[in-house]
DNA sequence: AGCACA
């Protein structure tokens, strides 16, 4: 723990970096302020500021070695020093050789714009004032609204970019006008970023979802609520629109349903590429993404109404989401691209389960001897394209582990004898 | 005026 001084914060002199550190800049330089300072001295590939608790340092990056030494060079020995705003900026080489811009979505330009409402009477704001709102900077093309542990948000999808990030510029932070609210309304503030989407789908013209570029677009039923719930129209036909990515909603949860146990339920009936769990409305929601729609229809049918544990515990509710694509930004216990192969999972498993009398935490506490088949005896047949840490993370209702599966859990070479189960079976096509 | 942080 003694590393005290052998690598200095910062000395007199800086071995050379294509990286220059930048300190005593104006309040919020913008990136093309440093593009300007550097540009006379070489080709500027990357900067970054509002560094620093005071977000008044920044940092330049050259494409090459001799470009960051020429700049450091010449103001070295300039009697002008080199200024922004006529204020004087300090420059060395960093102690780095490249900028690391962690950039997510939400900092990448795009033309969708995420959109918190913010304020107590926040949901109160319909979508109609959201459109003029923002159709004072560009034409609307579709808004989204939904709720979640953020609050209230909705989606924004202009024509491009640059539209976006005029709106995006004039509106973050600031309040929508009181005049546009009802008069009993506090103020609602709203916080935008980008969205990683570039195309909304909006099935529905609704209070919460509307497609400005499609006034055909058929009106959801008022019944409607929340996204993506089944629909059924006067005459009883259904007017739920088909997708590849399915909505779970888990009613009468008394058991933790993980990631994985939804992914090997919903493995049963294809490849299933990404998994985003959510709360919502105080119960667990889960989209889930095949590679085509027919594999959903599929695992729907299946799976309606259908619960994961017997005794009524569990019991999946399933419907059609609007979304095609489903958007992972990060892997953890919530969500899962499982596309992108090796990559890091981030805060795998919450070791929170053992809370509750879980008799199968960390090693199956039963081998499986049999005559009983469940999750814990470890990964079947489809061991492969599971997550590791499968066998000592699911567990089961205490005392009714052994007489129960999860659907698409009847792995014919695991299993000689099928104890009772909730479930049809569905396994017969796979072949992992 | 002094090195970024999810």
């Amino acid at each position: 723990m003694a590393s005290v001084s052998s690598q200095p914060q910062f000395r007199y002199t800086q071995p050379p970096s294509k990286v220059l550190h930048l300190r005593n800049l104006p309040w919020e330089c913008t990136e093309e302020e440093l593009i300007e300072l550097g540009k006379p001295f070489g080709k500027v590939v990357n900067t970054k500021c509002n560094v620093g608790a005071n977000r008044n340092q920044a940092f330049i990056e050259f494409a090459d070695l001799n470009q960051a030494i020429a700049m450091i060079s010449y103001y070295a020995s300039s009697s002008e020093p080199a200024q922004v705003r006529g204020k004087t900026v300090y420059l060395q080489y960093s102690n780095r050789q490249e900028i690391v811009n962690n950039k997510t979505a939400a900092d990448v330009p795009g033309n969708v714009l995420l959109v918190t409402i913010e304020g107590a009477d926040a949901r109160l704001v319909s979508i109609d004032v959201l459109h003029l709102v923002f159709s004072a900077f560009g034409y609307v093309h579709k808004i989204t609204t939904f709720e979640k542990t953020a609050g209230f948000q909705a989606l924004v999808q202009f024509t491009d970019a640059e539209t976006a990030t005029s709106a995006k510029d004039a509106l973050d932070g600031r309040s929508i006008p009181s005049y546009l609210l009802p008069e009993h309304m506090g103020p609602c503030t709203l916080r935008i970023t980008y969205s990683g989407h570039s195309d909304l789908s909006v099935k529905f013209q609704s209070h919460r979802s509307r497609d400005y570029t499609n006034p055909y677009l058929p009106v959801a039923p008022s019944a409607v609520e929340g996204s993506g719930q089944a629909m059924v129209g006067l005459d009883g036909k259904r007017l739920e629109t088909e997708s590849n990515v399915l909505l779970a909603s888990i009613e009468n949860m008394q058991y933790a349903v993980t990631l994985d146990v939804l992914h090997m339920v919903f493995s049963a009936f294809g490849p299933v590429q990404k998994i985003a769990m959510f709360d919502k409305n105080g119960g667990l929601q889960a989209l889930i993404q095949y590679p085509d729609t027919q594999t959903a229809v599929v695992a729907k049918e299946a799976l309606e109404g259908h619960c994961i544990y017997d005794g009524g515990f569990c019991k999946l509710h399933i419907s059609y989401s609007r979304h095609t694509d489903l958007s992972i930004k990060v892997n953890n216990d919530r969500s899962r691209d499982y596309t992108i192969p090796n990559t890091p999972v981030v805060n795998a498993q919450p070791s929170i389960l053992g809370q509750q009398s879980v008799p199968m935490m960390g090693h199956p506490a039963q081998p499986y001897n049999g005559s009983q088949a469940g999750w814990g005896t470890g990964p079947p047949a489809v061991g492969q394209s599971m997550p590791m840490q499968m066998h000592n993370n699911i567990y089961m209702p205490p005392g009714t582990m052994p007489q129960q599966m999860a659907p698409g859990m009847q792995f014919p070479s695991h299993n000689t004898q099928q104890p009772t189960t909730t479930l049809p079976t569905y396994g017969s096509d796979r072949t992992q």
